[in-house]
DNA sequence: GGCAGACTGGAAACCGCTTTCCGGGGAGGT
DNA sequence: ACCTCCCCGGAAAGCGGTTTCCAGTCTGCC
């Protein structure tokens, strides 16, 4: 491996020189040495230790993001903002799946502490369980007091800066779009009751229906995936009109119906959350709540490296989009 | 931020000493002396600064990934199992996107270089460019020269361990199974021309055909994505039957002609490549070639990280995979 | 012409950790 | 008892850069 000594020596200049000339430096180097280290380090094809220099530098130009699962859609899109964000900023990027779990997650925080990265981006639903977040703040509260940057994506449950869903908000406006098209019995297909964004979703749907005086909707709990939704559509008793709490499962949902021979929309009605885009061109359209998961990923990463002392919670709303998955009753 | 050398006079012990417990070295440390270390570490909050361990080690626990568009499901698969491979070695993962730009990819090399990680995979198709190309080899050279150790995804161009989709046969066996089915006139949406993946599926179903005795297909090129399927099938002629080089592509042009009222399978046969899982759940569900996108991944990841000093080249077949999107002629 | 001040180049300290090399002490063998 | 060998702890030399500090050279100006 070539180092900057053999381009100092091979230049004919000092290690001071060699690091001024290939390094950004504020301190100018005269032109004749100049291209004599330019030229030097091509010729050896020396490239720097990054390990070297953070440790000089006593800071690295690498975030971490941390997700639940790379593969649903709705975390690559998240992380997708987030990266084109960080090379706009020439930063690099470590990924970390936790593939839903939260001791993963922490174990992460952890490792990337140690990498010294600039900032990590927690992406994903928090869960219900005090213990775990209380570790995981712990750990957060240590690397930050290393001077890490952190942001969040999901709820506002770890104290730093949090781009956050209007998951309640969303689900509610839904509800009110479904009950604005006729129907008054629905199905939630709740995912997993310690999910804090499922668990938000259903609350923010079900409260809306009590506003509205229609009668509660049946809650079925299960995996946040497309199979959890397959299942859980089994057992939806007599709704006109069924909620799945996100994309991947209201199409786990319409592929139980399709099996089962129920029409959608003429049988039941079918809505999800996320609008991802990989998903606009299912059979039918999938109504769904818009959320614009990019500029999520892009904002996250401008708050975790912004200036700001105070915590910064922004949240982001929904848009529902109505598409051939439901039907207005007659 | 606490250090080593905090650590150690806190519990009273040598640098060594420290280092020895903290970090899995060989030596042993006696018990007393072990737990007071350890001790001291837990009331400081001490993490480990990766940047000076993988400097004085002379090597890091990182592996880097790039791949051409996370949110593109091929790519999210084959780095998910590449990440999961890598999860069980204890590595953690960089991960680049060059959103197609083969100069980003070449600049990723470059910087992974710098990061001196374990090891860098190449995820996604080669470009037809052999300029282009020949810089890639160059800068990887640079890297394998430092004791990087590399593997791709794609086509055996770069001269490093390779998993190499079979795309021409899987192609070919498509061709013959839609030929089967009763098709003559056949379209292809065959992507870029310069992408060797296109071009490779589009010459190995063209060649099919030929040696069936077939006319050849009238080959549509355009954009690599949904929108460049779609755009594509507004261009076929009057073929019963059209195969989109990728699955991405084929759920544009089906929704292409969803849009045109034309019935698939109907009116006219489409068929894919990849079998996505994401679109499993399409209507019509997707006749394509199934690849084992997963366990590519996590292959390419064993290649690169293998000792074997010869080049190896792994083709993984395809298997075709007949769904409700092409139908039998009369 | 002489001197202050601005620049440029180099020597060396330092970043935080690993590991070699050394020394001291205890156990085991005779 | 004495010697050898093994073990464990510590001092110190790196790993490959960055940056401070110092010295020498030029330039501009009085």
């Amino acid at each position: 491996m070539v180092t900057l000594e053999d381009v100092a020596r091979q230049a004919g200049v000092s290690l001071a020189t060699a690091s001024r000339v290939l390094n950004g430096s504020t301190r100018q180097v005269g032109a004749a040495l100049r291209t004599r280290v330019e030229q030097a380090a091509d010729e050896l094809g020396y490239r720097a230790n990054i390990a070297a220099q953070t440790l000089a530098r006593g800071a690295s130009n690498v975030i971490g993001i941390v997700v639940h699962d790379l593969t649903d859609p709705y975390f690559a899109a998240l992380a997708d903002g987030a990266m084109r964000a960080a090379a706009t900023e020439g930063l690099l990027v470590m990924v970390g799946t936790t593939h839903r779990d939260p001791e993963q997650e922490i174990a992460y925080v952890a490792t990337l502490n140690a990498q010294r990265v600039r900032a990590v981006l927690l992406v994903g639903s928090r869960v219900a369980d005090p213990a775990v977040t209380g570790r995981l703040r712990g750990e957060l509260a240590r690397y930050q007091a290393g001077g890490g940057r952190a942001a969040c994506v999901g709820q506002d449950l770890l104290g730093v800066d949090t781009v956050a869903p209007a998951n309640r908000e969303g689900a509610a406006e839904l509800a009110r779009a479904l009950a604005g098209l006729g129907h008054t019995r629905f199905a939630v297909l709740a995912g997993p009751p310690h999910l804090v964004t499922a668990a938000d979703r259903c609350a923010g749907f079900a409260g809306a229906l009590v506003e509205l005086g229609l009668p509660a909707p049946q809650v079925i709990n299960g995996p946040f995936d497309r199979d959890g939704g397959y299942a859980a559509a089994q057992q939806v008793g007599d709704a006109t009109c069924v909620f799945a709490v996100n994309d991947v499962m209201a199409v786990g949902a319409l592929a139980a119906y399709r099996e089962r021979g129920v029409r959608v929309p003429e049988d039941v009605s079918v809505a999800g959350f996320d609008d991802i885009v990989t998903l606009r061109d299912h059979v039918p359209a999938l109504t769904t709540v818009r959320l614009p998961l990019k500029d999520m990923g892009a904002r996250a990463l401008e708050l975790a490296l912004g200036e700001e002392d105070a915590v910064v919670v922004e949240q982001v709303a929904g848009e529902v989009v109505l598409r051939e998955s439901v039907r207005r009753l007659a």
